[in-house]
DNA sequence: CGTGAAAAACTAGAGTG
DNA sequence: CACTCTAGTTTTTCACG
């Protein structure tokens, strides 16, 4: 599925204040807030739009320790099955299948440098896992689009 | 900077929906509206919050490939060289120095293979880089948060 | 899609513990 | 000082053309 320019040009001033009146964005774009609002159910209604979420200073929220973990599985384990078992961490920010050695990335969130090494562990104990290998964050560079900060 | 509970509880509903009224937000804390809204004005003053942002699914946008780069540096490369030198590129999400064998982790994001092939080409490309090793995503299983989508 | 009206939410100000 | 309450304003939302 691709977006029209217009409901691309919605999104992208979602994306930059989600909070912006439908009025506004409706000026920008040249339609009325009816119009636009419209636009954005139907987005939300195809999965396009996923929610809608605030952008937070990891830090400030006790986020100080992120790390890369980079999972292999044993054999037959499924997407989904590590989908599932990762879900019920919160510390978990992110993860995706990938080519390599490796089955799988998480990134990780943890408060400190213990709750890290607490939850890796916990990890590395899941039933599908066979073994991790992880990287600390030392700084973040870049962080844009709202990219991943657990809440 | 350290929140209290309940600003962290108001920041932890905003970020399931930045969309949620003040109303509603304060019912689930036990605030009256204008009170939930004075705390958040006061969070985005002091940069705890730093905006409000829309969750897409990547594909629709029309970014279909995914992919991690790990990157090995000169010598002497400082994080704000590599930081300046990545922020030129938007296909670039996220970036962090990290443990390990490598410097840095920079996430990439690409409307295809080819294009993701000439982003690569160009970052390795970079005075301050020495060469690179990438694993691409095969599927985005977790992505919480608003996690790294380019906009 | 736009218009217009009703409902809801936002927000500034005043008052209270 | 932070809260609640109140009231005016803006925004959202929906029916209709």
């Amino acid at each position: 599925m691709r977006l029209n320019e217009l409901d691309e040009r919605i999104v992208r001033a979602l994306a930059e204040d989600a909070r912006r009146s439908y009025a506004d964005i409706g000026a920008e774009v040249g339609l009325s807030a009816p119009a636009v609002k419209r636009r954005v159910d139907r987005l939300r209604e195809q999965g396009a739009i996923t929610g809608f979420t605030v952008r937070v200073d990891p830090a400030v929220l006790g986020w100080e320790t992120e790390g890369f973990v980079e999972m292999y599985c044993r054999h037959k384990t499924s997407p989904e099955d590590i989908r599932r078992g990762l879900a019920r961490y919160p510390e978990v920010a992110s993860a995706s299948t990938v080519t390599g050695d490796a089955d799988a990335i998480v990134q990780v969130f943890a408060s400190d440098m213990r709750h890290f090494e607490r939850v890796l562990e916990r990890i590395a104990g899941e039933p599908f896992v066979e073994r991790t290998r992880s990287v600390l964050v030392l700084s973040p560079l870049l962080r844009r689009y709202g990219s991943g900060t657990p809440a």
